[in-house]
DNA sequence: TCCTACATGTAGCCAAGCTATCTATCGTGG
DNA sequence: CCACGATAGATAGCTTGGCTACATGTAGGA
């Protein structure tokens, strides 16, 4: 749907949404279908190898438990994480207010 | 440096820019250096074939001239290159509330 | 029994921005 | 005169990361 254009944003969500809360997988992505209002319904096939990436990153860590019969990895914000999501939203807001420059109307010449 | 971000929403800026008047490459590349404060400084690899790939979809029409003995391949927008910037304003004002809204800290539980 | 939700994962595709490189003109300074 | 920076255009090939499609398995309800 908008997959283009989350390409280098990603990472950002998924830290912010645990930020709050540890949260396994599958926790994470209704998670993010609820505060993006519906708008985001992130496949398992983007999901999954971003939080591995996040992991092998150091940005979080896992653990296993098994609830109802049902294997979960849950994760978790390291230190560097919460850095990490800090920086990003940094970056988010330069990047935002500098597509708003742009593309506003109106830097119309003579 | 935020060329990960950049993926999908280059074409808009690059239409934005050719709204207001028609331009060449190299003005466009100065025209998104000005526009968005100096924080994007495209190289050359990324404008040329972004132009080259707005051509072929019809988005924007090129013209040939020489001014002071260089060439220059001067781009215009297209009545669906109007219609597309236009769609891309509304893609990029939902993209970044959405955004935005999981990026907000504290959507905490209890 | 079958389907849906829950839960995790991988292989391989593909688009697009980047680096590096090339060509060529013009003006300026040493 | 020559070197160099700015102007002007272009392409080959790399890389990255989100996506599709697929695989596996449990639990619960129709």
């Amino acid at each position: 749907m908008m997959s283009e254009a989350l390409r280098g944003h990603l990472d950002a969500l998924i830290l912010a949404v645990l930020e709050t809360e540890p949260l396994h997988g599958y926790a994470v992505m209704e998670a993010l279908q609820v505060s993006s209002g519906g708008a985001l319904d992130l496949p398992t096939g983007s999901l999954y190898p971003a939080l591995r990436r996040l992991d092998r990153a150091g940005l979080v860590e896992s653990e296993w438990s098994t609830v109802g019969g049902r294997r979960r990895r849950t994760y978790q914000l390291t230190a560097a994480g919460r850095r990490a999501l800090t920086n990003e939203r940094t970056k988010w807001r330069d990047f935002s207010t500098m597509v708003e420059g742009v593309l506003r109307p109106g830097s119309a010449p003579a």
